[in-house]
DNA sequence: AAGGATGAGTTATATAATAACGTCCCTCAC
DNA sequence: GTGAGGGACGTTATTATATAACTCATCCTT
């Protein structure tokens, strides 16, 4: 395993892996004094242990079968709000998709490289990315309230299996 | 007027302004081959004029209007694939909605800063921003086939107007 | 126990995008 | 000229994504 790769590329114990999400997710709303209900703290499970960007009616799906006819979408998208709010999960606008955060206790930008065939979602934390949209910003002064990169391409994966 | 401002946050003649991006376009379709139909032209010329993102279905209530009972989805659409293929318009994912290239003679990013406020959207030329998204995606080996990036906040205007 | 706030169920609808098929019309080879 | 092929557009239907509005339940506080 190589260790300079992003998680999203490695081998790794992905219950291990969901089991720390939900956990630290758990620590952060009691500090936070928010309430991870049974049904938010599902949503982000099936949102970890997918490890690749989810739509709503995906979760609306897995939930309705779940619990035999339930689930409407309001119900998700309430979740995922929550979720979004806490800075729990990130939203892929070009995908219509939700991905788990991977660094919830402080917040940040959202910068994601995603596999056009994968369609994995690799977050990166480039400070350099943020000087330079930063940067941008201020020659026309513009007050950046939130960022949102999402370049999409091949992973190294997918680029050895395609060759 | 202040030059160092980009042209969506400066007063200029729209009229003039529109003229020129289709000119720009017929130019260039004919360069590549291709047909700037009535229909693709027209869709073209309502993104310009609005110089906001516009959504499909506010172009889809224009040329109804206009032709009387016609245009369904499908026509709008067809005619945003040809734009975005042939570079003249880009796809704020953000907003699902569209507006007009600035510079479409060269092959280029998609940047943009959007006001959340008066929903300007201005499109930045910032090698810059490329650089340090290249060299975060060579970190993981992942290969760029597209970037986007769109940074919500107060254009100058605005944070002047809620001051 | 009353009352308020928050969370979630339910129904309906809005908004965005695409599938599938048909028709028209242009052009180009013959 | 003519008809074969292809591109552009019309048309109908459907899928996909997201929200509005209202109700009920639960829980916490007093």
């Amino acid at each position: 395993m190589n260790p300079s790769l992003p998680i999203a590329c490695t081998e790794h114990d992905h219950n291990l892996c969901v089991h720390q999400a939900l956990q630290a997710a758990d620590a952060l709303c009691s500090r936070q004094g928010v309430r991870l209900t049974a049904l938010r703290r599902r949503v982000l499970e099936l949102i970890w242990q997918s490890h690749k960007p989810l739509g709503a009616y995906d979760i609306l799906a897995v939930l309705s079968q779940e619990d035999g006819r339930r689930a409407a979408p309001p119900t998700v998208y309430r979740a995922l709000d929550f979720l979004l709010g806490n800075h729990l999960i990130h939203r892929l606008a070009s995908l219509n998709a939700f991905i788990g955060c991977t660094h919830p206790a402080h917040a940040h930008q959202s910068h994601f490289l995603i596999c056009r065939v994968c369609h994995t979602a690799i977050e990166v934390d480039s400070p350099a990315i943020s000087a330079t949209i930063h940067a941008a910003a201020e020659a026309v002064d513009f007050r950046i309230e939130g960022e949102m990169v999402e370049v999409v391409g091949l992973c190294a994966q997918c680029q050895a299996a395609t060759k």
